[in-house]
DNA sequence: ATTAAAATGGTCACACTTAAAGAGCTTGCA
DNA sequence: TGCAAGCTCTTTAAGTGTGACCATTTTAAT
């Protein structure tokens, strides 16, 4: 690795020379600009970037925090991050929390020391359950964060989160009044998450609202839930529409309804959660609540860029961001 | 954030007694210890590990750079990869190259100035059609790299790879032998990358052992290429068997085939590239050729970890992760 | 008082940036 | 002609936080 103080002792100038040689500072002459420059590229000379770092004590680096990465979900928002950033010239170091409170911690600490510029976190199921929130307190002193999906609200800080109620209700609602549903399911595996509860409640506000009944089917953390699924709907022929809160579950309720005999979406309706491409997993199309993972991860990332780069300390916002319904073969057209 | 420097001045020593105090260092009297790290807790004094970085020229920070995260394999060897990394106190930087040479390049320019000990890279495609693997060559230089999956054989660097040729071989004779097919079709949307072209081999030679005739269908880098499979299908009606050589293929010619109303696995049988957790988006649950991406990860980390940790220069190995035959529903018990 | 051991302090280097000082010129004016 | 002033280019010095190494001071025992 070479250094500015090598190139100094070649060149025999000193190491600030080299230094502004290379900033193409106005302060050095032409002749040795050229020569600094010449020799550096020749020993293809780049500034080492701890260094740098420690003197402007700034990392341009983001510490990424999501509790899986198998999860599409958090993959594309992780996506989107890292396209914002890297047009800023900024890196991301990604830790998995797992759901985990106590790898969560972890991370916080050991990135809070110098490592990272600020935070982007989607907070770990056992965070939000056990509500304990002292590692983002600390850390926020300091560093900015921004939180996006599973958002903690009494922690200051910028957040970005999906219309999570707004979503399901208007699902629900076209169900309803589109396609003339009467017997409609909700079917969850995230009823402990924040998110979770607010899509509940514009499933039942809906249901409601129109003198329906609601049926919720809760998964809680099943590792195999398809055989629950299956006795469900076995159990309930009369259900015309399904809503899945999550993005695999939809497609187990499709699969099983095939294979209980139903027509979809004649007999019944199937609208899950998902992304742009989830459809292609299953046959027929299946129709989505799009959360625009990508999207959310660019938004997270051009709050915290914003807030990192004004001097002046930024009020915090709160952005949402729209989820699309995609409606695609497994939904009726109207 | 607080310093040894700030920590001194407040106790009225000097800089060095509090970093050994910290360090524990027998040359500290047991009083100034206590007195020390009372202050150092009370003000939760964290070394600055930029500094450290930089006084110990090592950063415990990993570049890993993969073509994807959308692709649930990559996202799984990340997480195996951060795992073991987290394990032994080290982070990892993520770069997404989206398949292209130039932001792969970028991503290894960038962070090999210092901000990473060591690389982690699947190559994009891009890189391995091109074959330009300069970047590769003046990092390895100075940063051990280890490449896994797609790997260039000619970069001198420790990789870990898959059996892909054995595991389609012995996937087709799977099929040949125990299943009695004759007619069966191979599914690549992957034929330009190396792997790709094992597992094709794989695949011929078996069939060609066999005397049977091939039938690849190869579907390059169409966006969509459900309809092509659906097309096929429908024209090659003899088909007994299908192999899909990459994780997303597979379901698509599931799903197709039950459209054309084949009983699978009595008509055709179908197995495809996967994880562990393949069969949950597939009903029936798909049967796949589970590349291990955990595993993978873990290995690789392990891997570099090594040549990190030792002193003199390691020789550089190549391991292979035996892929496993996970047979559930769209193939026969046999 | 001597001396060794125990405890603490000082210096430097890691690689880089930048403010301040200095060296070597030319210019201009008495 | 002499010399201060000004200009350009370059060097010196200081600082970022840490930790290794060496030097110095303090303590206690003889």
């Amino acid at each position: 690795m070479v250094t500015l103080k090598e190139l100094a002792k070649l060149l025999n100038v000193s190491v600030s020379t080299v230094s502004k040689a290379l900033s193409d500072s106005s302060e050095i002459g032409e002749s040795t600009k050229r020569r600094v420059t010449e020799l550096a590229n020749e020993l293809n000379y780049k500034p080492n970037r701890i260094a740098q770092q420690l003197k402007s004590s700034k990392t341009k680096v983001v510490g990424v925090v999501v509790p899986s990465l198998m999860n599409p979900f958090f993959a594309e928002v992780v996506h989107g991050i890292e396209t914002t950033l890297g047009s800023h010239n900024y890196d991301m170091t990604v830790c998995i929390s797992n759901e985990s409170l106590e790898k969560e911690q972890r991370s916080f600490d050991l990135l809070s020391t110098g490592s990272v510029d600020g935070f982007i976190v989607a907070v770990a199921r056992e965070t939000q359950t056990k509500h304990n929130i002292k590692h983002f307190e600390n850390v926020s002193r300091t560093t900015p964060i921004v939180m996006f999906d599973r958002v903690l609200n009494d922690v200051a800080c910028s957040k970005v989160i999906v219309n999570d109620y707004q979503s399901v209700y208007d699902t629900t609602r076209y169900f309803i009044e589109r396609e003339n549903r009467k017997n409609i399911l909700l079917i969850s595996n995230i009823e402990e998450l924040s998110v979770g509860k607010y899509r509940i409640d514009g499933y039942t506000k809906a249901i409601e609202e129109a003198g329906l009944k609601t049926k919720v089917l809760k998964l809680g953390r099943e590792l195999n839930p398809r055989p629950l699924i299956f006795d469900y709907l076995k159990e309930n022929k009369d259900l015309d529409a399904i809503v899945s809160i999550d993005h695999i579950t939809g497609i187990m309720a499709l699969n099983k309804a095939k294979l209980l005999g139903k027509n979809i979406p004649e007999d019944i309706s199937i609208i899950g959660f998902g992304y742009a491409d989830s459809k292609y997993v299953s046959s027929p199309n299946i129709s989505v609540i799009n959360q625009k993972g990508f999207e959310i991860g660019e938004t997270s990332a051009k709050l915290l860029l914003e807030e990192l780069n004004s001097k002046s300390r930024v009020k915090h916002k709160t952005i949402m961001v729209k989820s699309q319904l995609n409606l695609n073969d497994t939904s009726k057209k109207v």
